[in-house]
DNA sequence: AAGTCTACTGAACAATTGTTCAATACGAAC
DNA sequence: GTTCGTATTGAACAATTGTTCAGTAGACTT
């Protein structure tokens, strides 16, 4: 019942890209008094579905959670359990500096162990700083690669996560574009 | 310049999940007049990066979108091409079905050779029809696994992306719970 | 030097915003 | 049958909204 308004605001949102105001709520759900609208609002609010700063609503990670349903094998199966748990909300989840943040196709095989194959989606953070570790875009000999960003004891190198692949030692500087935070593979 | 301006809006919405009034604007770009503000928006609606309904502002799916800068090799170097093109929205681009997607997180190793590691984010559309070749979680035995869909002159099996599972010719029924559309690895 | 832009200022405008108050309808609980 | 709590109405509130208009400062061009 009250799920289905939310559900009315999300489709608004959906559609229009913004939560809807008070007034347009009165319409979209069926209510004569902006009152009515402003207890229901509350009560999201208090759910932490909403937020609100001044006089202004806004979206919580919560409203735009998708669910995430538990645990599925790929291995050998185990018990079914689908449970719900918080839920993964899409924009903040990729882009935690927008503006610093961009996405690279992948081609070649140098990262094949890493499970990152051609035709991949890398996302980097042009913001965050390389750990070792990490994934990073580097410039090496003026062409971008994707590597394993290594420090060890102050040297920084770049390995492969393929054997047919040397690791890079920089001579100089070394230029890196950003760490892959997310990989996508897309089917569809 | 205003580029920067663009970003400022871009990181208020990341922070607040919403646009900033004009006032807000204000203190944002510094700048003393609501008409300089207006003037701006006006600009960025012209754009196609925001929108209005009535009074009212909204971002649309450019506003949103990440920058793919281009093609990066994971192998050799390439040509460095750092080019842009449409860019990719987030929100349009891992839900095509809203309410009939949600989100798996794969554990067991019988899908590594497809690149689907343990740890991994699998999002699963349950209302798209699986084809010959896609990746599905499917109930096997009361169990919820990830297998790869086959249909090879109507006879219908599912296998594993890794030689030390065998295939599954099901008996009866099959039933799927939906078509693998995404994968993401996360390291952030 | 005069003219033409663009980028802003500052003030005024009606409209709409979220909020608040008192009052009412309708169950369920006792 | 009365009480209690929830859900709604309708009216009034100041504050803030996006918009508009007239005017200005500075950077280009011609």
């Amino acid at each position: 019942m009250e799920d289905q308004k939310l559900t009315i605001v999300k489709q608004f949102y959906a559609r229009k890209r913004r939560l809807p105001t008070y007034t347009e709520m009165l319409v979209l759900f069926h209510v004569a008094s902006r009152n009515a609208i402003h207890w229901i609002v509350t009560k999201w609010i208090e759910a932490g579905i909403l937020q609100k700063d001044g006089r202004n609503i806004a979206p919580t990670d919560v409203f735009f959670a998708l669910p995430v349903l538990g645990t599925i094998q790929a291995g050998m199966p185990v018990m079914e359990e689908y449970y719900d748990t918080e839920g993964i909300s899409l924009d903040t989840y990729f882009v935690k500096n927008p503006g610093y943040t961009y996405v690279l196709r992948v081609s070649g095989d140098s990262m094949i162990n890493a499970g990152i194959h051609e035709g991949d989606l890398v996302v980097v953070d042009k913001k965050q700083e390389a750990q070792h570790g990490d994934v990073v875009a580097a410039l090496i000999d003026h062409e971008w690669t994707l590597k394993y960003f290594n420090n060890q004891n102050g040297t920084v190198y770049l390995t492969a996560a393929n054997d047919r692949y040397p690791a890079f030692y920089p001579k100089q500087n070394l230029s890196i574009g950003g760490v892959v935070t997310k990989v996508i593979k897309e089917y569809y």
